[in-house]
RNA sequence: GGAAGCAUAGCUCAGCUGGGAUGAGCGCUCGCCUGACUAGCGGGAGGUCAAGGGUUCGAGCCCCUUUGCUUCCACCA
């Protein structure tokens, strides 16, 4: 009849075949059902380029033990899947696997290339999604979206085109970043810095004497870092409070080279103290000389081409690369005895993220959105709570960035993305914005038009995550009911790019914020703290410790031991740590079936198989203690899910049930399984009854964390419900709490240390079994244990030993020890060194002496007597009570044992 | 240049709005193959909570200063 578990844990054996039951019982799917209240969360979608790394792995358990947990709670839970088409980096991809085959982009022509991509995509889009569902991740796969579907691509004309209208999004010309390799534009949020070795070319230009003519005796002397940009200066600009340079006012430099002239600008720009207080301008190839230029009308001279060479502006350099170019105009200025000097210099350059490459700001004519107005609400929903992001100092980095925040350029020269909704007319040139190919100019009647060739900033698409997967711009039940969502969990790194991008998007379309909570996870690192990287070649493969250690092992690896926000190393000793843990609670559950089916055996029924009303009378203090302990772990467990604090939630979990229920339950309760009188067949029941529905609720507890092995798990060894992750979240019960039953086991278990330890000293042998009768002077301690029994095995072979525990705060409780079969009867007074005794008596003397006078210091200090709850003072006055009666038992025992 | 984070046991890290560091895992060490589990059981050693100052009856936690490391933003030619 029973099934039964493997005497072997082994994660491979059960994780795909229970992934399988789930998805063919269709647990993950969430529809619309007014009756319960959703729970939503979107997933950040994976590059479809991408491999799972550590970094998906953590987000993704994040999301999942939210979804399961809120699941078993009762909520509608929907987890959002789908990819990112991830423009730049598949273009990327593609171009050089198309290198591989001698091919270049072009050759294939946009449509050609197009299809390549949506074949690339076919192929690797589905890799990342196999890859999560090894993780366990319980998404709603009927609902799997991608960021290039039909429903995503009308979300996104529709938002180009509102906001275009609206005036907020616009073409211009500005200078943008701009990366030679990827022959596209960039944001700024994609530049990264980087420390480059480089130098600083001191040079000298002739000022213009009167004839017009370039003087061969005054020079005005600075220093750049790019002299290969001359040949775009329009002018040189000093400090107008630098008096060194008044006389300069109105006068003209000489452009060598070029051989032109040029102004003197002055501008608050330049910093006297830098350098000689002298910065040539060239608009067209730097921010902030194409905001000087602004301001003084200078002309733009663009010198490059689109893949950093020289163009026709550049005269003779025209077609040298950039670097190239750089070198002979030095060797030029040189010979001209326009060098001053050259000094080495280490300084940021900006390359671009994805491949490399510095980037080189050049003017071009781009898409941009308007920021001041969209971003209001963003700030708003996050400085008055609406939208909260944890851990709390995330809110800092947010402002940072909300309150510098510059126009997005969103037009990329890519092929693979959304195609701009933009069209020009073919004789007048007049550009329309709209949802589709225009029929006939407004301007002029033509008939003829031709669409942008630009593609869209893939995250203008991820922007709208949150309710384009659910519809809009449709209006769907969907987004009634499961928008917004609830909880966005994500890594600090894409704060820019994306968390506030969705918020100002949902804002301004749904006039609604796309989630209440922002989650976000640090970096996973190696076990040296580096980044995981490609190039250094130290990233460790989640699916291969998915192989070794299993899922859960994985899982429960990445939530421990980290608090929110924080980067963590991941090494091989933490996942043996938790795959230990399944494996524990492997053994436990074995062993309670295990004596389940001895127990039936012998009687020919499972009486254990009851309600807690039937089995309450039946139950024997132990039972308690352990009820109670797993009440309190259920409400504090739920307490800090609730609070996001994943972490500290699981280890409570680990604690119970290695700690409390396996090391102590277990141990104490063996004896009764154990027992061949009849007799005690009540007792039995009681005990596989605890046994049984403790290990459940545990289990469901520990499911969100580790959902294979405690849905096998749960799944063996019960019968009325199908599967863990839609059972009940077990509910704090106040009447299981047995406090009484709980003071009192605790003290028996300080006890019970005390004869281990004294045992251990003594090199005692030991005795497997023994039965610890609880004698005291409290009534209440003396009822609980009046029917109890308490057995333990591997405890001490000592009989009548007399231990005190007041370590565990009452006084004059002892507790004696019998050993059964033991002949051995050793009196207290050999056991325990009476020097040892008064030593740790005195220290325990000092200690309460600190307490007393702490609690003291409390009571009667006014400022917290008035300001304290009144809980906290009675609490307070309980724990003084409770010193001084200790206090005064430490002082009689140590006069006693003086004497 | 601006900002944030970190500094607690040998290692990696938890420690909630200030109220006893019996902190966790790993490592180390001693003793156990006890009928669920050697992926285990029972003990033990190991911390002036980076340094200095302040607030407080009381500080790992709050404030200031210093030192070291990490990260983000900006970018000065």
């Amino acid at each position: 009849m029973s099934k039964e578990l493997a005497k072997t844990y082994t994660p491979k054996s059960i994780e795909d075949r229970l992934y399988e039951k789930w998805m063919e019982k269709k647990y993950f799917h969430a529809e619309v059902d007014k009756t319960k209240k959703p729970f939503t969360i979107v997933i950040p979608p994976p590059n479809i380029t991408g491999q799972l790394h550590m970094g998906h792995a953590l987000d993704n358990t994040m999301q999942d033990i939210l979804i399961r947990f809120k699941r078993m709670q009762g909520y509608n839970a929907l987890w959002q899947p789908g990819t990112d088409h991830a423009s730049i980096a598949t273009e990327v991809r593609i171009i050089e696997t198309l290198k591989e085959e001698g091919i270049q982009k072009e050759d294939l022509g946009r449509e050609g290339f197009l299809k390549r991509a949506w074949e690339w995509k076919e192929e690797y889009g589905g890799r990342i999604i196999g890859q999560l569902k090894k993780l366990g991740s319980s998404c709603d796969w009927d609902r799997e979206r991608f960021t290039m579907d039909e429903g995503c691509n009308k979300a996104v004309t529709e938002v180009f085109c509102k906001m275009h209208e609206k005036g907020w999004i616009y073409k211009g010309s500005r200078i943008i970043n701009w990366c030679p390799v990827c022959n596209t534009s960039i944001s700024d949020a994609e530049v990264e810095y980087e420390e480059q070795a480089g130098h600083f070319w001191h040079i000298k230009y002739p000022l213009v004497d009167e004839n017009g003519q370039p003087s061969k005796t005054e020079f005005l002397e600075f220093a750049t870092t790019r002299p290969e940009t001359m040949l775009g200066d329009t002018a040189v600009a000093v400090n107008p409070k630098d008096e060194r340079y008044a006389y300069l006012k109105g006068r003209m430099v000489w452009l060598p080279i070029v051989n032109k002239a040029i102004p003197v600008v002055e501008d608050e720009y330049v910093d006297m103290e830098f350098g000689t207080g002298v910065v040539k301008i060239t608009p067209a190839h730097d921010p902030n000389d194409f905001e000087v230029g602004k301001r003084h009308n200078l002309p733009e001279v663009n010198i490059m081409n689109d893949d950093a060479t020289i163009n026709e502006n550049g005269g003779k350099y025209e077609g040298l690369d950039r670097y190239e170019a750089r070198k002979q105009i030095v060797e030029e200025l040189e010979k001209e005895g326009l060098l001053v000097k050259i000094e080495d210099y280490s300084h940021n350059v900006g390359t671009h993220d994805r491949c490399g490459t510095t980037i080189e700001p050049l003017i071009k004519k781009q898409w941009f959105v308007k920021m001041d107005e969209l971003i209001k609400p963003a700030v708003e929903a996050v400085k008055n709570g609406d939208i909260k992001l944890i851990p709390e100092r995330m809110e800092k980095t947010y402002f940072n960035w909300t309150d510098n925040i510059r126009d997005w350029c969103i037009s990329r020269q890519l092929w693979w993305g959304h195609r701009i909704p933009a069209y020009y007319c073919d004789s007048c040139g007049e550009i329309v914005v709209d949802k589709k190919m225009p029929a006939v100019c407004p301007k002029c009647g033509g008939t003829h038009f031709t669409q942008d060739e630009d593609t869209l900033d893939t995250w203008f698409s991820s922007a709208l995550w949150p309710f384009s997967t659910l519809g809009w711009p449709e209006k769907t039940e969907e987004l009634d009911y499961f928008y917004p969502t609830d909880v966005l969990v994500t890594g600090y790194d894409i704060i820019f790019f994306w968390v506030i991008r969705m918020i100002f998007s949902g804002y301004e379309q749904m006039k609604e914020k796309p989630f209440h909570t922002v989650l976000f996870h640090g970096l996973v690192r190696d076990s040296q703290g580096r980044k995981m990287s490609k190039s250094l070649g130290n990233g460790i493969d989640p699916l291969e410790i998915i192989d070794q250690y299993g899922a859960d092992a994985l899982r429960l690896t990445l939530i421990t031991g980290n608090a929110p926000g924080n980067d963590m190393r991941f090494y091989n000793e933490r996942v043996e740590a938790s795959r230990n843990f399944a494996n524990k609670v492997w053994n436990a559950s074995r062993f309670i079936m295990m004596n389940m089916e001895q127990a039936e055996e012998k009687t020919g029924a499972r009486n254990w198989e009851v309600s807690y009303n039937e089995i309450k009378e039946q139950l024997e203090p132990a039972d308690k203690w352990i009820l109670s302990k797993l009440n309190t772990l259920v409400r504090d467990v739920t307490d800090n899910m609730e609070q996001y604090e994943l972490g500290i939630a699981v280890q409570k979990v680990y604690d119970f049930i290695w700690d409390e229920f396996c090391d102590w339950y277990i141990e104490m309760v063996k004896p009764r399984l154990y027992s061949k009188e009849e007799a005690d067949d009540r007792s039995k029941a009681a005990s596989l009854w605890t046994l049984k529905n403790v290990l459940k609720d545990a289990l469901k507890l520990l499911h969100p964390y580790m959902p294979f092995v405690t849905e096998e798990i749960f799944c063996t060894i019960q019968s009325e419900e199908e599967s863990i992750m839609i059972s009940r979240w077990p509910e704090y019960a106040k009447e299981r709490n047995y406090e009484k039953e709980e003071a009192a086991i605790e003290l028996m278990k300080e006890a019970v240390r005390g004869i281990r330890n004294v045992r251990t000293q003594m090199n005692v042998a030991p005795s497997r079994k023994a039965a610890v009768h609880v004698v005291s002077e409290k009534e209440e301690v003396r009822n609980v244990f009046e029917e109890g029994r308490l057995f333990f095995t591997s405890l001490a072979g000592a009989s009548e030993v007399m231990i005190q525990t007041d370590r565990a705060g009452i006084a004059d409780d002892a507790v004696s020890v019998v050993v059964p079969n033991a002949t051995l009867y050793i009196p207290f007074a050999e056991l325990v060194d009476i020097g040892q005794e008064i030593e740790r008596l005195e220290k325990e003397e000092k200690r309460l002496e600190g307490e007393l006078a702490r609690v003291n210091g409390m009571l009667n200090n006014e400022r917290f007597m008035s300001k304290a709850p009144e809980a906290k003072v009675a609490e307070e006055r309980a724990k003084l009570e409770k010193y001084e009666q200790m206090m005064a038992q430490v002082k009689s025992r140590l006069e006693q044992l003086q004497r």
